[in-house]
RNA sequence: CGGGGCGUAGCGUAGCCCGGUUAUCGCGCCUGGUUUGGGACCAGGAGGUCGCAAGUUCGAAUCUUGCCGCCCCGACCA
């Protein structure tokens, strides 16, 4: 890991652009605030798409589409909703363009206004809950356990790119059940999901935890999340998972018949994440060099690159490439065989280098000679020149072993960046200089919660699951506390 | 919405204070050749409403005014 670029925020923004700008994530688009994403970023996107949903399916949830506007009206319903969204919606008024019949341009056509304007969905819950209504009738009818995969709008003041955008693309869950006990335990086994991917395919240790009444989610009960730490030491949330309790069923109505024939109001979750995650993948474990890919969720898990001389037994080169292509290929790996012309070696190697590709293989003559091969990680960037035989497996042990690798690195940096602090002075001290994780006593109150954000710009990340009871004294107010919670600064 | 800064080729920029030949340099791009084990080299070439508009002037990238756009910092936040 690189002192310079790590230690400091600013650098992160350095990242950006040349790594996922330049590099091939993402472009700025006329659109302040949204992204173009580039075909490597998406296909980086889709493959922890495709395994986030194949999680979502094997614990009993089903995919659906829900639309993208939300009538005015929907919003208002639920009022802790209504009010943590309402300051950064877009929202359609009209329906129509007309030439200018003064000249120049296209206007919009005042003739189009709708009757109620529409909202770009910030979040599906309420034209999700508007329709649930119609689904659920029984006890039958529960659970309903639906997945969405859709883009949604929020229309922030300051964005960052993959953190904050204007327009981003995730997934949200939303569920209904019978009963409270049952609603907690399906918001409780989400976070376990996303825990499972962020940290065994993303290779990101997160810490599980519940928010504070001020951190939750608009209209939730209670809100679970995940908290990953980035290198220059400031905190991501990577996903949440929420008990709504029954205060969507209430704003819309939504009730069933249980057993006994009794009219009760359902109780909801909601859950999602976001393409935050690939930004935390790229904060997480980029270096110097470019992004770091865990092998798990990479496009790219392999590249060959050959090195000709001329033309001297190219055929030959070519011939030994796709042929070790294609061994890899059989047995699942994705792997990309370079022999573009275009490009020199060392061009290629930085290249892939720079999109975090794990695993690269180079092939020379040299090797036909020998009957080696040359195999480099990207994460150590170890070089190792090796005999031909057991080729295959020595890459499926290596993906595996970088995999753990940087999880283990990750974790590491994680746990060496969480302290306690015991007074206001040492808490002050170490938000400014060690950054990370700061486990501290808290009164409890809002206020206090506050106060402190207001002071340090630290926020509680989180109050751990499972967090162990200790008598202490609040660090900003003094007064007595029970549990120490995790601050820090936070993207 | 406040406070700063910036708009010159696809990207990054010099020139502006102090107006004056054909608008600078690098990267990228195109052509030809030599190359290929860590981002190649040589030669040649293409590419510009100097953000927009008005004004001052013999003459404006440069000065003045207005407008537009973008970036950074703050409030807001997955």
């Amino acid at each position: 890991m690189s002192k310079e670029i790590t230690s400091r925020e600013e650098n992160y923004a350095q990242w950006y652009n040349d790594l996922v700008i330049k590099g091939g994530l993402a472009d700025y688009s006329a659109v302040k605030g949204c992204m173009v994403i580039k075909p490597y970023g998406f296909a980086l996107w889709e493959k922890m798409r495709d395994e986030l949903d194949r999680m979502f399916k094997e614990t009993g949830h089903e995919n659906a589409y829900f639309p993208l506007f939300i009538p005015k009206s929907f919003l208002s319903k639920e009022a802790a909703h209504v009010e943590g969204f309402a300051k950064e919606c877009a929202v359609v008024t009209h329906y129509r363009l007309k030439n200018d019949p003064n000249g120049g341009g296209i206007i919009v056509d005042p003739e189009a206004k709708l009757e109620e304007e529409l909202i770009v969905r910030p979040t599906s819950e309420t034209i999700i809950w508007n329709t649930y209504k119609t689904w659920i009738q029984s006890y039958r009818d529960l659970p309903l356990l639906i997945n969405q995969w859709a883009n949604v709008v929020r229309w922030e003041m300051r964005t960052r790119l993959f953190l904050r955008t204007t327009e981003f693309l995730w997934q949200e869950g939303h569920t209904a059940h019978a009963t409270a006990e049952e609603a907690i335990e399906e918001s409780q086994l989400m976070l376990r999901v996303y825990a499972d991917f962020v940290e065994n395919y993303m290779a990101v240790p997160i810490i599980r935890g519940v928010k504070t009444a001020s951190e939750r989610f608009a209209g939730a009960v209670e809100t679970y999340c995940i908290e990953a730490m980035m290198q220059d030491g400031k905190a991501l949330q990577a996903g949440t998972s929420h008990f709504l309790g029954q205060n969507f069923a209430r704003a819309f109505d939504v009730k069933f018949s249980d057993r006994q024939n009794k009219l009760e109001y359902v109780w909801a979750t909601s859950w999602g994440v976001s393409t935050r995650l690939v930004g935390a993948l790229v904060m997480a474990h980029s270096d110097d060099e470019g992004l770091i890919l865990p092998p798990r969720i990479a496009p790219i898990q392999v590249v060959i690159v050959p090195i000709y001389k001329g033309d001297e037994r190219k055929e030959l080169l070519d011939a030994k490439g796709i042929e070790i292509t294609a061994g890899l290929k059989k047995m699942g790996i994705r792997v990309k065989f370079d022999n573009n012309d275009n490009n020199r070696p060392g061009w290629k190697f930085a290249e892939y280098e720079k999109k975090g590709v794990p695993v690269r293989v180079a092939l020379g003559l040299r090797d036909l000679d020998n009957n080696t091969i040359e195999i480099a990680r990207r994460d150590t960037r170890e070089k190792m020149s090796v005999p031909m035989e057991n080729f295959n497996d020595k890459i499926e042990k290596l993906l595996t072993d970088i995999q753990e690798s940087m999880y283990r690195k990750a974790l590491a940096f994680r746990d060496a960046h969480i302290t306690r602090a015991d007074n206001w002075d040492e808490f002050a001290r170490l938000l400014d200089t060690k950054g990370g994780f700061i486990s501290a006593h808290w009164d409890g109150t809002a206020e206090t919660e506050e106060s402190i954000k207001e002071q340090l710009k630290a926020t509680i990340r989180c109050i751990p699951l499972n967090n162990p009871a200790e008598e202490g004294l609040c660090i900003f107010s003094g007064k007595p506390s029970h549990q120490r919670v995790l601050f820090a600064r936070a993207y």
